[in-house]
DNA sequence: GTCTATAACGAGATAGAC
DNA sequence: GTCTATCTCGTTATAGAC
């Protein structure tokens, strides 16, 4: 197989391919292992190359975890911001944001950020890289919402920036609830359908119950800041 | 000290003793190093006794972490249901949330369940007691859920299991978001404030309004079904 | 760049004295 | 029940041949 760079080794293999192949070995090393499971010997296997590859090209296990996360992550994002600038409506957005967690669950990419953060809590350095990599979702997230709120009145009350890293904060953790109870997550992500649906209606109420909605959001929030 | 059962061996130390330093050691452990930093050795000397005891006591490691799982929940869980008993309404029980959010923080014990559902990921037996173990919060949030929703025609349409799922997955992966950006967090929680605060609202708006509400909700949610 | 071989270390777990 | 000592294995990482 030809290689980008056209670099090639004394044994004839390509530089960008195998340091391409790591990276996806380990992604998948995480997805199926865990992060405890992914070794420099199982990242290695997987990839299908030589375990000492991993230090030649990243130095440590530590900096290929990191690389690899970011990379994966780049590569998630960017066909899912093209159909995000496509929606209209916040129920529009939960559905876009179900789908995508169904493609993200087969493909097993939440889990890795799971892992990833999981990991990252007793590791500065991860947690660095983690949070980098889950703001690449927050941030075209946050942009929706503040485009699809901009007209409603509970734009008024609602802190978009906030709003997008609870959901996908949230995500995250039903990425991991899932791993211990698929049913359980089906009827989450149902009920918090549900709970889009009912925002999306106080949007539609007619100008009257608007304005007595309006004011009462004031005064509440108000009250309970 | 005295021990409860009264059980002592040659070396003059208490039984039960020796077997909650070692839950307690855990708990602290996972807490401190993480899932990963946490060995029969790191176990040990947190606990301040000797490493073969893990093994004496527990057989494994992988036990040791299960039993510890439960137990810590357990402890926890009870206060909590009690406080939960008085809560009367939906702001009051994310205020709640929110106080036992940050009372499990600074005792670290839903990192140590974000750790256990992270581990869980690639292991059914370590998934096994993590669903167990939440499964222990989810329960009385559900019910706390069903009581308060029982009146509010946002009942008819929200399924209230799901949603207790749905938010206890949520303070899970939140509690994982936090390691990694603390800021992000509290804005995230201030995000879910406000949107309590208008399920409330639509709660209290007037006959004429609610109706009307309660009609768009039926046919929106058969819609999007 | 890639391979084999191996050093250095920490992990889980056990044996046996006390 | 508790302790010390130790076995075995898997891990990261490196040295050096090709």
């Amino acid at each position: 197989m030809p290689s980008v760079t056209g670099c090639r080794g004394l044994y004839g293999e390509a530089v960008a391919d195998t340091r391409q192949r790591l990276i996806d070995g380990t992604i998948e090393t995480i997805r199926t292992h865990g992060l405890n499971g992914t070794t420099a010997r199982s990242i290695a296997a997987t990839a299908g190359v030589n375990q000492a590859l991993v230090f030649y090209h990243f130095g440590t296990v530590h900096d290929l975890l990191q690389a690899a996360c970011l990379a994966a992550t780049q590569a998630r994002v960017a066909p899912f911001v093209e159909r995000l600038d496509e929606v209209t409506d916040l129920r529009q957005l939960l559905a876009l944001g179900r789908s995508l967690q169904a493609d993200e669950r087969a493909q097993g990419n939440v889990t890795v950020l799971a892992q990833m953060l999981a990991g990252a809590q007793a590791d500065p350095k991860l947690a660095e890289a983690t949070a980098t990599a889950l703001q690449l979702w927050i941030a075209p997230i946050e942009s929706a919402l503040t485009r699809l709120l901009a007209d409603s009145p509970v734009a008024e009350v609602i802190d978009t920036p906030g709003l997008a890293r609870a959901v996908s904060a949230g995500f995250v953790g039903l990425e991991l609830y899932e791993g211990v109870d698929p049913e359980g997550t089906e009827a989450a992500l149902d009920a918090l359908d549900r709970l889009a649906v009912l925002i999306e209606v106080v949007d539609d109420l007619g100008p009257i119950a608007l304005r007595a909605l309006r004011g009462k959001l004031r005064r509440t929030t108000k009250k309970s800041r």
